[in-house]
DNA sequence: TATTGTTATACTCTATAACTATA
DNA sequence: TATAGTTATAGAGTATAACAATA
């Protein structure tokens, strides 16, 4: 099995990208809903929530989005709704330091029940605990792989629409 | 545990979202850069190759995109490429019938080594046997669950961002 | 020179509603 | 009336490149 993908592999991998869109546009929907946040949006609060200090906007984007600009924009967005804050770094004056507001957590407070009652009931529901500790045990593995994984600066050939 | 989620769930959620998001953005760029592919067309292009017949246009869109004006504009471009092609179907004159041509069954297969490849190397390099047969039950099982959930029409509150 | 962040800009994609035509 | 598909249009989001300021 040196090229292609053995058949099961290729039923996982649809599997996967298809339960996890489905996920993804649930949890979009609920946060849209509920917080009026994109999931990208929620990925940053939680972050910053997460991470009590403050992070940089270089950190801030850190696997949640793939060019400055876009957290920018972001950013600009989050600000304008008074959920973040950004200030100037002491330690490095080139740097922007980006805070959690109170008004931002406590918005993430008020999705967060929603965001777990869709998860459980839609990726939860019908697994049972060996299942939870397979999957976690896996997607675990498969992320810091991933996250390990350099860049991948391909770009052969390029056609077509 | 009624309410929330244990802490491993929450775990294995973000870990699933984070591999998922990863392998989707680098899934991409391959398809973007060996074939001037987004994911939305290719699966819908894959979908198509699958069904060796015709597919209406609900049809296709089913589970890829969720409007139908979406699925139009997609189309277009795929016919505007010369990828599939649209005519009547004899059945229902309301309906339109899609087929992929040729082009569209070569530039698949151009494209498929490359995706397989990305797959392979970022999702099952760090899986075992055991360790895939786990996720390939586990994630069956849960897109099945996630196809038969209703499309859940909640939309309570509505503030904010 | 390299790095941090912003801005300007163009582009892709999606969703809503209005519309046509057929069942 | 309900359904299949298209169109018009507006909005969100992303990426590229050029830029300013600091390391």
């Amino acid at each position: 099995m040196d090229e292609g993908l053995a058949p099961d592999q290729l039923q996982t991998y649809f599997a996967l990208m298809e339960a996890a869109g489905l996920l993804q546009h649930h949890v979009e929907q609920q946060l849209r809903a509920e917080g009026g946040l994109s999931y990208v949006q929620f990925q940053l609060l939680a972050r910053l929530a997460d991470a009590k200090g403050r992070l940089s906007m270089t950190e801030l984007a850190d696997g949640v989005v793939y060019s400055r600009s876009g957290l920018t924009y972001q950013a600009g967005l989050l600000e304008k709704a008074g959920l973040i804050t950004r200030g100037p770094c002491p330690d490095d004056e080139r740097a922007t330091l980006v805070t959690i507001t109170d008004d931002g957590l406590a918005l993430l407070q008020r999705v967060l029940p929603g965001h777990v009652r869709v998860t459980r009931e839609l990726l939860f529901a019908p697994l049972g605990p060996d299942d939870l500790r397979h999957l976690g045990d896996i997607m675990a593995r498969v992320r810091d792989h991933m996250r390990t994984q350099p860049p991948r600066s391909a770009a052969p050939r390029k056609r077509r629409a």
